[in-house]
DNA sequence: TTGTCTGCAAAAGCTTTGCATGAAT
DNA sequence: ATTCATGCAAAGCTTTTGCAGACAA
């Protein structure tokens, strides 16, 4: 696993170093796919090993232009990284609990398009995150049916 | 038009002041309707009236909470303001010139509602943004064929 | 050895806040 | 007169950057 993760590195051009390793490793070995740098800095450190903040936006944005890792917005204006080895997907996050799920709904795709063309755009492509109660959190709701009220 | 924005303030609960009516006023009587916190500190400044930062993020969060403007994150992480006065409408952006459209689609609302239940989730809200290029700006995108490529 | 990377700390960009002064009611 | 708002400047939070020492190849 280890040494995959050293040649995947070099394979993109990026030296072997600990903190490349470790912050890849890192997001491979999780099962949550969703983390801000502070998540990064604060779960890849141990007793032995410190990285620094500067080394950890470093590397994250590396991946990112390596195409390992994607950058994105979701909650708030902080930046969250996750790994770019699934297809192209949208997010739903619960506003209670936080939970992110992922989905994908080729409908979307060609409605953007078809929305694109009445404005005149040539769509490339979107960001959309539902907003919403997940399983665990519905009974946290406030109303009852399920419609659109926020920005 | 100033008289009625002093009443619209008032309405809301808040005092008619210089920096609000400005700031409320400004929003009024543009025709382009997205703008951030230093657009608005910009435009709202002339020789004899300097409003500081601090107010205009202060009121623009007063005039947010009041349901007169709503605010969000349209490219970058930060923060955009608009009136609140048209029904809920996503937005389209031009990656090239960064204009920005909006639009309502009832098809995602009815998309929206039907993915949240595939995932359990009971959706109140999204945030869609589209990337894309603009009727004057198509001539400059990379591709022909306009399908999706972000994150 | 050579070129690249890291840690540190400082800076940068955006937004929020404390406090004394000043304005609205 | 009282209460609330403003300006200023400082601080907060996230992210970026410069530089000297350290490491990978």
């Amino acid at each position: 696993m280890s040494v995959d993760v050293a040649e995947e590195l070099r394979r993109v051009g990026l030296r072997a170093t600990v903190p490349r390793m470790k912050v890849l490793s890192f997001f491979l070995d999780q099962k949550q796919r969703h983390f801000t740098a502070e998540d990064v800095c604060r779960q890849v450190a141990d007793e032995n090993l410190h990285i620094s903040f500067g080394s950890i936006y470093r590397v994250l944005q590396q991946l990112v232009e390596a195409k390992i890792l994607r950058s994105g917005t979701l909650h708030s204006t902080r930046i969250v990284y996750e790994l770019d080895n699934t297809p192209d997907h949208d997010h739903a996050i619960c506003v209670s609990c936080g939970q992110i799920e992922e989905f994908h709904d080729p409908l979307f795709d060609a409605r953007q398009k078809e929305v694109g063309e009445r404005l005149g755009f040539l769509v490339v492509g979107r960001q959309l995150v539902l907003h919403g109660y997940c399983v665990k959190c519905r009974a946290f709701a406030p109303g009852s049916t399920g419609n659109s009220g926020e920005q």
